[in-house]
DNA sequence: GCGAATATTTGCACACCGTGCAAACACAGC
DNA sequence: GCTGTGTTTGCACGGTGTGCAAATATTCGC
């Protein structure tokens, strides 16, 4: 790799790190550009060179967990079943370093709108690429409305139980991986299952619905 | 309804039309906060009383038709069907006044990100009330996860079919809103279906899958 | 290595944004 | 009318986001 990219990858992690530690300290929403650009070391012009905002410098990790869940996803079997592929791809995502920071960056999404559109448009262009790794695999033989309302179901789920292992789960938890995976294969279980019957709720992560239905072979 | 209140609506619905009419004319994001003001006549300043940016001035039309379909939701009889009530609720709302309007704020948000952002956040905002009216709906049986999931792929499947809808139906077509709520029903249905199979695309509204399967008794 | 070509960073300028504040104004109720 | 309350307005101010050109860093042919 040469000596340009390098640069740019390293300002651009040293700038959403600055950001990230600022969001921490201050809270979100109560820092400047300027001073993500001291922190970071780079001037206020370059940090409008990598990011549109402060919160903009703050989806970089969000779009890392979906980029790889996306690669997970290009890996899989192409034989087989499409709900498989689509929940093992998330749920193997979990295993990532640096999750817990996620959970850190939903939960002040509640406080701060701006953030939360930044995240939420961070969701939206992974619907897009999703989308198009689908059509890839599927052909051209599935309507574009099946596509798009399949992927965007798929990520509301995701997105659903990011949220309620944010909310529910101890930031420090040791299992926090494993909670959130479960949490991503429950979700998505009743997705595939069309939501057929109220789940009752309370402590997750018992009596898991693993059971692989048949059909599903597309 | 006293003046204070009539006046407010009647400075929110000037400031909202005079937006979407710039927005037609120059493009979204051609546009200023003053211009807004002036040719809605009043002062910047009030226009940043009623909206926090130009582009969020150009959701109202997308929240009315939210919490339009909210309404007729929490209009349905108790004991139907969930999936009964929710596929009528948004197909019903089609036949609403001012829809061309709606596809062309969907197509201007492909080229406008923060206009994307903002209708993404109303999406957002209408998935939290939404949840709220299925909780109280469904009593505390049902757990979070499931609500919170199953409201955002029902919202995620009306979004694609409305995408799908503004994409490919002219603007002034004679059937636009049977077109709308043909897609908004096949999405709903393949959701309700668990995206079983993948569906022929091409063109819509023939052979829709109107059987109403059995179960689903929630 | 050296110089030309190319890419990135930086400072500057500028229009615009978003909000606190207090005065002016409009409406409601008595 | 007169008073209390809610709304609009102008003003000021710090912050945002971007075009531009000069300065700086990297690459590549030689």
């Amino acid at each position: 790799m040469g000596r340009r990219e390098q640069n740019k990858i390293d300002t651009r992690r040293a700038i959403a790190d600055a950001a990230f530690d600022l969001a921490r300290s201050v809270g979100p929403g109560a820092f400047t550009a300027d001073q993500i650009a001291e922190r970071a070391g780079v001037s206020r012009r370059t940090f409008f060179n990598y990011f549109h905002s402060a919160e903009d410098a703050l989806t970089v990790r969000m779009d890392g967990f979906l980029e790889l869940a996306l690669g997970v996803f290009g890996s899989m079997p192409a034989g087989e079943p499409l709900f498989e592929s689509i929940i093992r791809a998330f749920s193997e995502t979990t295993r990532m370093e640096g999750l817990s920071q996620h959970g850190e960056l939903f939960r002040m999404a509640d406080t701060n709108p701006e953030l939360l559109r930044a995240q939420l448009h961070s969701w939206e262009r992974a619907e897009v690429l999703i989308a198009e790794a689908l059509r890839r695999r599927l052909g051209s033989v599935t309507g574009d409305l099946y596509l798009t309302a399949l992927v965007g179901s798929v990520l509301s789920c995701t997105k659903a139980a990011m949220r309620d292992w944010a909310a529910t789960t101890a930031e420090d938890a040791e299992d926090s991986g494993e909670q959130l995976e479960a949490r991503i294969l429950a979700a998505l279980t009743m997705l595939r299952d069309g939501f057929s019957e109220p789940v009752a709720s309370g402590a997750p992560s018992t009596a898991r619905a693993t059971h692989a239905s048949p059909g599903q072979s597309v």
